[in-house]
DNA sequence: TAAAAGATCCCCT
DNA sequence: GGGGATCTTTTAT
């Protein structure tokens, strides 16, 4: 499409490994406003993450060491970590940190750029455009993203971070992450104050 | 082998 | 705004 077609031709920077190798801590904020792109041509402007640090957080995958789901979480960093929620539905993650400290940022929810039209196809049940990316689920039902896209270089693909040119909101919003029933107190929530395509706007975790 | 929990979504009121 | 659906993964017995 030529929404794009533009930002790619423009600048059509992949993000270099570098800038995953850092704490999920740092890399969340910094995601913002980073555009997540497939090759058939969907993408979408990241507006909202939270961050899940290494074992030390009770509230990460990765708190209880390597298993056979988390392994993508537990690699190097730059990939797709992905994973079967509820028994139902696909959640993105970003890992980052160094290889073997199962550390990642779970993409909340994507700002439509590019691909509309795929997006419906793929969310039938979306009452309108604002709710084709607004939740983790949603945004990979969207983009197509499941099981078999766990593990993807984000550098090389089929799944892409680009950088677009555009720098994160410059007074991110942090709040406490979402959906969760341990470490609810940690802030490590982020997202792009005023946009409509933000899960909530107001974010207090709701215990189960 | 069994049981419980889970980084959610959708529809109904 | 609230509750049910749904099933994989992990942990306990």
């Amino acid at each position: 499409m030529a929404a794009i077609g533009n930002a790619l031709a423009r600048d059509a920077s992949v993000l270099p490994l570098d800038f995953y190798q850092r704490p999920a801590t740092e890399l969340a904020p910094a995601l913002l406003n980073k555009l997540l792109v497939t090759t058939d041509g969907r993408a979408g402007r990241i507006v909202e993450v939270e961050a899940y640090t290494d074992s030390g957080d009770p509230a990460s995958h990765s708190h209880r060491g390597p298993t056979l789901r988390n392994a993508t979480m537990f690699g190097p960093p730059g990939h797709l970590y992905v994973y079967l929620s509820y028994g139902i539905h696909w959640c993105a993650n970003v890992v980052c940190g160094q290889e073997g400290q199962g550390t990642a940022v779970l993409i909340r929810a994507l700002e439509p750029v590019a691909g509309l039209e795929r997006m419906r196809e793929a969310r039938g049940k979306a009452r309108s455009d604002l709710d084709l990316c607004r939740g983790p689920a949603r945004l990979a039902q969207a983009l197509g993203i499941s099981g078999e896209d766990d593990g993807t270089d984000l550098l090389r693909g089929p799944i892409r971070l680009l950088g677009d040119g555009c720098p994160p909101p410059p007074h991110p919003v942090s709040s406490p992450r979402i959906g969760i029933t341990r470490a609810t107190e940690l802030p490590w929530r982020w997202y792009v104050p005023g946009n409509p395509h933000v899960s909530r706007l107001s974010g207090t975790s709701r215990p189960r």
